[in-house]
DNA sequence: CCCAAGACCTGGCGGC
DNA sequence: TGCCGCCAGGTCTTGG
């Protein structure tokens, strides 16, 4: 489900709930997500209090004085506030109540997501500690995208993809960027010119940015921490759109397998 | 170092 | 209805 703009809806739905609240008590009912829920934190969490909500690419981080709760939505993850008890489904596995009497419930049907408890430094937790810029900052330069993309002859597609060349940016965004800079999903990195770079990281950002904007993108089933869905899938121009028209030329959108994910792009609008 | 493939899971859909 | 294969928003791990 979540790229950073669907992550980013998460953090700002459930951070007013959670800011400066107390854990009163957390439930797990099923521990075995990517990694297993440490043991104990159903012991330790109780009475400290979130002092903030923060997000570093597709991780969430809730912040106490004794440590920091990260949280990754995999595939198929969500966070919903509850403000009165509801009873939980078969893919409800956390819940944690709030001295508020709101709870946060974790539900996430494929278990690829993670709830993970850090000690000390945040950023130096191993899954953090090697993650590039967050495309949506000052450190998110050209200069260090152009450097990195040399001497790979990989496909773009996979280039943009990659965590430690730039945080947040998932299949959908992908394949949305791309259109946009019009540069062909299965072009090889090594033959792309400085220009088209530029234009690829100027999209990279202009897409995100429009799509926190929208609230993040609802395919299936994604919605914000209050159940409402994100209405970035009406500015789509060709993630899921195999076989529709082209809205810029006309021409038929095309699908074809990157590296074992869908690349949707207009062949006459993106270029190798 | 780079890259491709496999791994982890469940559910929905279309076809027969 | 049932079964089968394919597909799905992620990313770590392994092996060449």
């Amino acid at each position: 489900m979540p790229e950073l703009p669907e992550v980013e809806t998460t953090r700002r739905g459930i951070a007013p709930y959670l800011k400066n609240r107390r854990i009163a008590a957390i439930t797990i009912r099923q521990r075995k997500l990517r990694w297993p829920i440490p043991e104990g934190i159903e012991q330790l969490l109780p009475g400290q209090k979130c002092s903030d909500v923060g997000r570093r690419g597709k991780y969430l981080l809730l912040d106490f004085d004794c440590g920091t709760l990260l949280i990754h939505l995999g595939m198929s993850g969500s966070l919903r506030v509850l403000e009165q008890e509801v009873p939980p489904g078969k893919h409800d596995h956390v819940d944690i109540l709030l001295d508020s009497g709101s709870s946060l419930r974790f539900r996430d049907p494929r278990r690829f997501g993670a709830v993970l408890w850090h000690q000390g430094e945040i950023y130096e937790h191993p899954l953090l500690s090697r993650l590039g810029p967050e495309p949506l900052s000052a450190d998110f330069t050209f200069e260090d995208f152009w450097q990195r993309s040399r001497g790979r002859r990989k496909p773009v597609k996979n280039f943009i993809m990659d965590s430690t060349v730039v945080v947040g940016i998932g299949n959908i965004y992908a394949c949305e960027a791309l259109f946009l800079a019009g540069i062909h999903p299965n072009a090889r990195l090594d033959r792309l010119k400085r220009q088209r770079m530029e234009a690829l990281h100027h999209y990279c950002m202009d897409v995100l940015e429009k799509a926190v904007a929208a609230g993040g993108t609802t395919l299936k089933d994604f919605t914000s921490a209050d159940g409402s869905p994100g209405y970035f899938s009406q500015q789509l121009h060709v993630y899921g759109r195999e076989g529709q028209i082209c809205g810029q030329c006309g021409d038929e959108i095309k699908r074809l397998v990157i590296q074992g994910r869908s690349s949707f792009f207009c062949p006459s609008c993106q270029r190798k």
